[in-house]
RNA sequence: GGGCGAGUGGCGGAACGGUAUACGCGAUAGUCUCAAAAACUAUUGGCUGCAAGGCCUUGAGAGUUCGAAUCUCUCCUCGCCCACCA
C-alpha cells in the first residue's frame, strides 16, 4: 500500500499537464458556450501571498467545474506591472524598477505553477511592456480626441513623500494609501479623464443589467452621488450703489429650494472667489488657517469655525438682508462652494447658527424661488497624472506654438526610457531626461518642443486589461474586435471588495467609452461579479509583518501540499467571509485527503444498493450546484459526508471514479493521480465530463416524517416513499405512535397540517 | 451622520418558513503501543433526572404563522465602505 506524498505527485502532474497542454484554451472544444472566468490581475509585489491563493483557488475550482460541464472556459492571467511600489522598492534597493518587476513576475509565475490552476498563460498581459502600454497611449489619444482626456488645473491631493498627486479614491483617512503620509492640498495642473460625462450611465439601474452584488452597486451609486437641485442667486447688498445695473450675486446650490424662506445666512468656502475680494485682516487670517489645515485635520475638527465677512445678500424669497459667513464646513469643490444656510432644517447649519448666535426661523417648505435646475455629482473627474517614472508616458507633446499636440498614432509607442534618474525631486523623473524630453513638434515641426513628462495612473492600465487577454499580441487595435465579440463580456469576475469604488468603476467607464467608439457592443464588461473576503491571521487580526501573524502559502504547501491548501481555502469559510486562518483545521483537510487516498485500496466488485445510489446522486447534485453558485465550503462538506459514508462500506469502482471527478476541481493533483492509479484510466480526470445525477435516485426509499403536536417535535416516523402521497395513511401511523398519542391524549384535533414527505402537525 | 452586511456550540461555520447546531477543528474516554505520535472507535449546545425522559436554547424584546435562526417592527452589539456632498 502506497502512502500519500503530495509533493511527489503534485510536481509530477504539474509537469505532465504542462507538457500535454491539457489546459490550452480552445474555443472549438466543448459542447456548451464560452465561459470567460476572470480574476483581478495581481500586482507583482514579489511573492504570492495567501490573499492571492484565496482569490485564485476557488475561482479555479469554479472554472474547472464549468469546463468539465462542457463550457469552453477561458481563464487567463497577467500582471499589473507598473506602479509606485516598484519604484519605491527600486529606490530603496538600487535595482531598476523594470528589473525588479520582471524578476518578481518570474518568481510569482513559478509560484502560480505550484497552485495547480488551469490558467492558460498563452493569454496574458504584462502592463509594463510596450506591447501593452502602446495601447494605453492609443486609448488616451482617442480620449483626448473626444475631449474625455483634458488638461486642467485643480486643487489636488498631494502626497509630499511620494511626490505625486493622488486620486480621492486613494486616500485613506487623510493619508496616502501607499506610504501612509499625510496628504496636503496643492494646486496642480494635470491630466483628467472626464468620467463625469458618464456619471449617469454608470449609475446602476433598478433592476441591474448584470449580476453584481448589491454592495457594489449601491456603493458605486453612492460614490457617483447624483443629486438633483437648483442654483439660486443671492444679490450682494452694495449700499453705495444707486442704480440697478451691475448687480452682483453669490450663487448657491441647494437640493431643497422649498426651504429658501428659512435661509437666514449664507456660508461660503474659504477658497471661494468672493472671499478673496474682502481685505479684512480677520478674514484672510481665517482663510490662511483653514488652508493650512490638512484634509485630516478638517475632518477631525468637528466643531464648526467661521468668520463674518461683513457683507450681506438678499434672500430672494423673503427679500430680507442676510449675512455672509466664511467657514470650512463648506467645501470648495462641491456645488458652487457656497450654501444658503437653513438652520431650521439642516443639522449642520443649526450647529453653526447656535454657535454664532444667528437667527433660526421656521421654513414653510413651500418656497418657490426662481433658479436654474441643476444636477450635481459627488463623482469628480479622474486625475490620471502621476509625477513618477514607472508608468505609461503620456503621448502628448507640448509645443510653444501649437500647445498640446497628440503624438501621431503611427509614432506609438512613446517608449519609457530605461536610464532615468527616478529618485523623487519634486518634478517628474522623465523631465530630467533632456534627450528624451526634446522633440520636434509633430504638427508644426518646431524644434524644442517637449514631451509630456508625466505618466498615467496605473488604474488606467487595469481598466481594460481583460480586453487585451483575448488577443494579447494583436497589433492593429487594443484588441481584436472579433475575438472580443466571441469571448466578452466576462462571465464572472472574481476580486476584492477594495475595488468597488476604484478599479471596477473605471473598468465600467472604459467599456462605455469603447462602446461609444464602436469597439464593443455591450454596456457592461462583466455579467457577474463575485467578491471574496479576507483571510485574517491566526490571531484574528489582519495579517501584517509587524504583527508577525503572516501565514506564508509556500510554507503550508511544503508541509501539506497544494491540494490540502486549496481544499482548506474552499472549505473553511464562505467565499465572501472574513475569517482567521486556523493551522489546526488544515490538518483535518490533510487527514481527509489521506482517507480519500486510502479508500482507493478498498475498491471491490460490488453491486450498489439504492441507498448507495441515493448518496452518490445527491452528492453529485450538491457539489455541482454549490460550485455553480460559489458556495465552495458546503460543496467540500458534501464530499466529506459522502466519504464518511463510503468509509464504512464496500466501495465500487463506479463510486470511486465518480468521487474523484467531484474532487478534481478542488484537489486536481490527487484526483488525477488516483484516477490513473486506482481507477486505471488512461485519460486525465480533468478532461472528463462532470457526472450527471438522475432525479430518480435523489429521493430516499424510506422517508423520515416529522410528527409535531402544536408545532412541537414529538416523534419521527419512517414512511415508505410509495405511501407519502396518502395523507390518511401517514396520519394513521402518526396518531398511533405512542409518543404522539401521549400528547394528543384524547384531545380534539382541530387541524392537521401535512407537508408531503416532510412533516405532519396536529393542532389540538 | 449615510450606505451595505452580520450576530447560531469552546472555535470556523451548516440549515427552500418545517428534525437547529450538517461538515471540520478542538475536547473527553477507549483500542493499538514498553511509551509517545499517528490511526481507529465512541461521546461532545445548556439545565435537570438513577433512568426513560423532561425543559430550555440561534444578540434582546414584541409581532405574523399550525410552525420562525429564517418574514415584520423596535432596540443592542460588531464588521466593512463612505462621509461637514448642502
Amino acid at each position: 500500500m502506497t502512502r500519500y506524498f503530495p509533493k511527489e505527485i503534485e510536481e509530477k502532474w504539474q509537469k505532465e499537464w504542462q507538457e500535454q497542454g491539457i489546459y490550452k484554451f480552445d474555443l472549438e472544444k466543448g459542447s456548451k458556450g464560452k465561459y470567460y472566468n476572470l480574476v483581478e490581475l495581481p500586482y507583482p509585489s514579489g511573492d504570492l501571498h495567501l490573499g492571492h491563493w484565496f482569490a485564485f483557488v476557488p475561482a479555479d475550482a469554479h472554472a474547472r467545474y464549468k469546463r468539465m460541464s462542457g463550457y469552453r472556459v477561458f481563464f487567463p492571467n497577467g500582471f499589473d506591472a507598473f506602479g509606485l511600489p516598484a519604484e519605491n522598492a527600486a529606490i530603496k534597493r538600487g535595482i531598476h524598477p523594470k528589473d525588479w518587476t520582471m524578476k518578481n513576475i518570474e518568481t510569482m509565475t513559478g509560484q502560480f505553477a505550484t497552485m495547480g490552476t488551469m490558467i492558460d498563460w498563452d493569454y496574458s498581459a504584462i502592463t509594463c511592456l510596450p506591447e501593452y502600454y502602446t495601447w494605453n497611449q492609443w486609448i488616451f489619444l482617442k480620449m483626448f480626441e473626444k475631449g474625455i482626456a483634458y488638461r486642467g488645473k485643480a486643487l489636488s491631493n498631494w502626497c509630499p513623500v511620494d511626490q505625486t498627486v493622488l486620486a480621492n479614491e486613494h486616500i485613506e483617512g487623510g493619508r496616502c494609501w501607499r506610504c501612509g503620509s499625510e496628504v496636503v492640498q496643492k494646486e496642480v495642473e494635470q491630466w483628467f479623464l472626464k468620467i463625469t460625462d458618464y456619471a449617469d450611465e454608470l449609475i446602476w439601474s433598478q433592476p441591474p443589467q448584470a449580476q453584481w452584488p448589491r454592495q457594489v452597486r449601491e456603493g458605486q451609486n453612492n460614490w457617483i452621488g447624483r443629486s438633483e437641485g437648483m442654483l439660486l442667486n443671492f444679490e450682494i447688498v452694495e449700499k453705495a450703489r444707486k442704480d440697478n445695473k451691475n448687480k452682483e450675486y453669490i450663487q448657491v446650490f441647494t437640493t431643497r429650494p422649498d426651504t429658501t424662506d428659512g435661509a437666514t445666512f449664507l456660508v461660503v468656502a474659504p477658497e471661494h472667489k468672493f472671499v478673496a475680494k474682502i481685505l479684512a485682516k480677520e478674514i484672510s487670517e481665517y482663510v490662511r488657517k483653514a488652508q493650512r489645515k490638512t484634509e485630516m485635520e478638517r475632518k477631525e475638527d468637528r466643531v464648526k469655525s467661521g468668520v463674518f465677512t461683513g457683507k450681506y445678500v438678499i434672500n430672494p424669497v423673503t427679500g430680507k438682508e442676510i449675512p455672509v459667513w466664511v467657514s470650512d464646513y463648506v467645501l470648495a469643490g462641491y456645488g458652487t462652494g457656497a450654501i444658503m444656510a437653513v438652520p431650521y432644517a439642516d443639522e449642520r447649519d443649526r450647529e453653526f447658527a447656535e454657535k454664532f448666535k444667528l437667527p433660526i426661523i421656521k421654513t414653510s417648505f413651500k418656497a418657490k424661488p426662481k433658479g436654474e435646475k441643476k444636477i450635481n455629482y459627488h463623482l469628480r473627474d479622474w486625475s490620471i497624472s502621476r509625477q513618477r517614472y514607472w508608468g505609461t508616458p503620456v503621448p502628448i507633446v507640448h509645443c510653444r506654438r501649437c500647445g498640446l499636440v497628440p503624438v501621431p498614432f503611427k509614432d506609438l509607442p512613446v517608449e519609457l526610457p530605461y536610464n532615468v534618474d527616478y529618485t523623487p525631486k519634486g518634478k517628474p523623473p522623465l523631465a530630467t531626461d533632456e534627450e528624451w524630453l526634446k522633440v520636434k513638434c509633430p504638427r508644426c515641426g518646431t524644434e524644442g518642443a517637449k514631451r509630456d513628462a508625466e505618466t498615467l495612473d496605473t488604474f488606467f492600465d487595469s481598466a481594460w486589461y481583460f480586453y487585451r487577454y483575448v488577443s494579447p499580441h494583436f497589433g492593429d487595435l487594443p484588441f481584436d474586435k472579433s475575438k472580443v465579440s466571441e469571448l466578452m463580456p466576462v462571465d464572472v469576475y472574481f476580486g476584492g471588495s477594495e475595488h468597488t469604488l476604484g478599479h471596477t468603476l473605471y473598468a465600467r467607464f472604459f467599456t462605455k467609452f469603447f462602446k461609444n467608439l464602436g469597439l464593443v457592443k455591450f454596456d457592461e464588461f462583466a455579467k457577474k461579479r463575485v467578491q471574496h473576503g479576507v483571510i485574517l491571521g491566526p490571531d484574528g487580526n489582519r495579517m501584517s509583518k509587524s504583527r508577525g501573524n503572516v501565514v506564508n502559502p509556500d510554507d503550508v504547501v511544503r508541509e501539506y501540499g497544494a491540494d490540502t491548501v486549496r481544499l482548506y481555502l474552499c472549505f473553511m469559510m464562505p467565499y465572501e467571509a472574513t475569517s482567521p486562518w486556523s493551522s489546526g483545521a488544515i490538518s483535518g483537510i490533510y487527514r481527509f485527503l489521506k482517507r480519500v487516498w486510502d479508500l482507493g485500496e478498498k475498491i471491490e466488485k460490488v453491486d450498489l444498493t439504492v441507498s448507495d445510489l441515493t448518496m452518490m446522486h445527491k452528492t453529485i447534485k450538491k457539489v455541482g450546484d454549490d460550485l455553480n453558485t460559489f458556495q465552495f465550503n458546503t460543496a467540500v462538506a458534501a464530499l466529506m459526508t459522502w466519504l464518511n459514508y463510503l468509509s464504512v462500506k464496500k466501495v465500487s469502482k463506479e463510486e470511486y471514479e465518480t468521487y474523484l471527478r467531484l474532487l478534481a476541481p478542488f484537489a486536481p493533483h490527487i484526483a488525477e493521480e488516483l484516477y490513473h492509479s486506482k481507477v486505471l484510466s488512461a485519460n486525465s480526470v480533468h478532461l472528463e465530463n462532470w457526472p450527471q445525477y438522475q432525479d430518480k435516485y435523489l429521493v430516499e426509499e424510506m422517508l423520515q416524517i416529522v410528527v409535531q403536536v402544536n408545532g412541537k417535535l414529538r416523534d419521527t416516523i419512517g414512511i415508505q416513499n410509495s405511501e407519502v402521497k396518502n395523507q390518511n395513511y401517514v396520519q394513521d401511523r402518526a396518531v398511533n405512535s405512542e409518543r404522539v398519542a401521549k400528547y394528543l391524549n384524547g384531545q380534539n384535533i382541530r387541524k392537521v397540517i401535512y407537508v408531503e414527505g416532510k412533516l405532519i402537525n396536529f393542532v389540538v
